[in-house]
DNA sequence: GTCGATGCAAAGCATTTGCACAGAA
DNA sequence: TTCTGTGCAAATGCTTTGCATCGAC
């Protein structure tokens, strides 16, 4: 799910496979969540849907957005600050983010030493890993030098 | 923080700090909190306190839990049931979860080569780790052999 | 006697659900 | 026409807070 049109396929598809219906909603909320290319929170995806439909209200992004994790064109990633956010599905190749504590910016990393060492603490406790969380919570080192500082609230995408 | 005594006294010294008041309540909580282990959910502290002392609520264990945290003689953890729980501090070294998702089982780890990795790829991207999360959910190689599978709800603590 | 701690109930958040109506198919 | 989706408000689950009273110092 690299581009729109991809994930539009795909979720049609999902839908027709479960008799489900193809609706304005869902539609622009799509498009918003593409937009705003990763990391978005509920009141985010609201607040930029209600531009476009301005009588959409939580239940259906709840809802939506659930499906959208179902249909497998969202991940849902929950934060520690209690707001579930929502990235574009990115096929089966995950990552693991890095979160500066002085911009708020999230980035992306995927590190294969890692993965490897985890696969083998699970080993050594006769598990297999499904899935994982890996956060690093970070400062900058760049201090008041930090491009980013500034601005605050930016949401780095894509490696 | 490695026995009740030493969290005692930890806490006997922050309170002492702060102008708190030592309580039979805060006394009891603490005691239910490292016999339990680790991991223990407010559901579960407030559940053995009551056993001790009928008239507790649970505003007053969540209010102990963070005051236990702030004296540096617990801490927070969120996994993703959505119920934080709370382990005995051990100092600074950390360790990250294993979690069985058969017999829901929390093993505790640690590794020099992940934490390495994890400050590399902080300083490519101008920062310093402060702390981090990493769960690793994972599903038992051992099937029904598994000891653990029958009972579930363990909890294990200390390596 | 002070001032912090407790217990209860009410309030807060994020999220979910029930229900009548709207709108795809 | 049928059955799913929507929007609203109410409900939920976890956590926090206000307030009168209790109890440590």
């Amino acid at each position: 799910m690299h581009s729109v049109a991809e994930a539009q396929g795909r979720l049609a598809v999902h839908m027709r496979q479960h008799g489900l219906k193809h609706t304005k909603q869902r539609d622009e909320l799509l498009e918003v969540f593409y937009a705003l290319g990763g990391h978005a929170s509920i009141d985010e995806l609201l607040a930029h849907v209600q531009a476009k439909l301005p009588g959409v209200g939580y239940a259906t992004v709840y809802r939506s957005m659930k499906l959208f994790v179902e249909a497998g064109v969202a991940d849902e990633r929950k934060f520690q600050d209690g707001q579930t956010r929502y990235e574009p599905h990115m096929g089966d190749d995950h990552h693991d983010h890095l979160i500066c504590l002085d911009c708020t910016k999230i980035f992306e990393f995927e590190d294969p030493v890692i993965e490897a060492r985890q696969a083998e603490v699970c080993a050594a406790h006769h598990l297999r890993p499904e899935h994982h969380r890996h956060e690093i919570y970070a400062r900058c080192t760049r201090g008041e030098a930090c491009p980013e500082r500034a601005s605050a609230q930016g949401v780095e995408s894509r490696r």
